[in-house]
DNA sequence: AAACAAAATTCCAAATAATGGAACTTAATT
DNA sequence: AATTAAGTTCCATTATTTGGAATTTTGTTT
């Protein structure tokens, strides 16, 4: 049975405005399941807040949480307000710093920000999420860590789109279903039809365009990247202010979007492939 | 019923040199041990390497290894061996950036980075193990997040030691207890006995100090923090290398990193005492 | 290429842990 | 002080995990 596909379009109101991963097989998957729900929240959220948006009975849900709190998953607030646990730092530490994509994508990320003097960002696909896994940027002394690990809904960011545009047709359509439309701005997609159309255009291109869908003034050019055995499916991107990013600027810089891209599968290939 | 107790001491093979937590309690924390040992290895486990340090049969194992597949917290290379999966980026991401005590404590480390010029860390007491919150340094373009959630062991460095001085007697000697001591460096302290004599030493004057105990080359002056109800204890701590610090400048910068930490204590009973 | 060995995976009756409705306790509000 | 809401505990029922052994797959040797 194919697990990539989605069920329960008419899923209870979502926490904020991704789509919630359905997959309560077994007790682990029902305890991630409420994990998913403190990560995906804006703010904190109490035990009733939860309970709302969980469909599990008080006393199941209780325990799941008491369960999560005792294996330090989540952290219980005095008051009462339940926060993504500190052990969870541990594990990613090690996911990211393992991760065999990023260590192969890292030095032409480097050399993509080098080009092009923007933000380069790696991302993958999760569902009808988008996951940061690297970014490359300037001197700039922002917090860099801020933005790795962020998920961001695939229908409004370059790397969610090229991703999408990546996936074979069946896979892409029960993650367009499975899509809770939110609009963040006045260009955001907002409907499969519009969106299914956008994958079409960006399949014929080999890019995807991110024009201030997500965030007012903020523009990128992607392409999407996968493994042999899409086993990772993601993508890459550039990305800049409008300001000084113009449509033509961001257009010129397609081509190298997509070589790196390229290379970076080529790489991929050339070290995954043949068995270790 | 305490459950910051620890058990066993005759436990089985570790996997490195860090002492494996112990809360088998419930489906939950049977897998969640699974995925620790997982996050816990230096290189990549088969199913075979698992089975001979979690005390599990096969059978059992095994559908806990697929459950953790299923729910992207472990992945499954072609190679059959299992790594730490990427859905947990997007946890941590959230437990880093919603963490108070973190949030609480940046604007401090980042002061006593200007003023000492070194490296500065914040940490946190799990367990056996300090898990790094933070990191201030230079210009340096490292990877910063590439420390950050990294777990090292509490008995050689100066924040695991300033937050074991911060334990109440009970809790210290049980994680004591605990430890599986193993030798980093000539200077790294290897017995139980010879740890309590050092935290008694930083109990009276108030900092830790790492004197290349867990790298060569590395030394640390460290002070503990901790929130009023003792649901965090950790440190903060100033690092660099041996050539440029003596032990000498290390101690003169004892004074500020005390008073740093006092004045991030005060923040946390000031901003989270008053219940929100 | 066939035979062998080792590792990974599946199976299912027995044992155990999760479930969930309702009762209960604690905290917040009027 | 009384009232209401939120959080927590209880326990017979139900569903899930367990784990030993059999099976299949993978990798190695002849």
């Amino acid at each position: 049975m194919s697990k990539t596909r989605i069920e329960t379009p008419d899923a209870p109101a979502e926490v904020e405005g991704t789509a919630r991963q359905r997959a309560d097989t077994g007790t682990l998957g029902k305890a991630i399941s409420v994990l998913d729900i403190v990560a995906s929240a804006s703010e904190p959220m109490r035990f009733t807040d939860i309970l709302a948006v969980s469909d599990q009975p008080r006393g199941t849900l209780h325990r799941q949480l008491s369960n999560l709190v005792e294996e330090g998953l989540l952290s219980l607030g005095r008051d009462h307000s339940y926060s993504v646990g500190l052990r969870l730092l541990k594990f990613a530490a090690k996911a990211w710093a393992g991760n065999q994509f990023r260590v192969i994508a890292e030095p032409h990320l480097r050399r993509l920000h080098e080009l092009t003097g923007e933000t380069v960002h790696l991302g993958v696909l999760r569902g009808s999420e988008v996951i940061y896994l690297d970014k490359v940027e300037g001197r700039q002394a922002v917090r860099m860590y801020s933005q790795i690990g962020n998920a961001s809904p695939v229908y409004c960011t370059g790397v969610g789109k090229a991703g999408l545009s990546a996936l074979p047709d069946d896979e892409l359509k029960a993650v367009v279903a499975s899509i809770r439309f939110r609009r963040f701005t006045d260009s955001t997609i907002v409907t499969p039809e519009a969106l299914l159309a956008e994958i079409e255009a960006i399949r014929s291109s080999g890019n995807a365009y991110d024009r201030e869908e997500h965030e007012p003034g903020i523009r990128c050019v992607a392409a999407p990247i996968h493994s042999a055995d899409r086993s990772f499916v993601g993508g890459l991107s550039v990305t800049g202010p409008a300001y000084r990013i113009s449509q033509e600027l961001l257009e010129s810089w397609a081509g190298v979007v997509r070589d790196t891209a390229g290379r970076i599968m080529e790489d991929m290939g050339a070290r995954l492939g043949p068995r270790t």
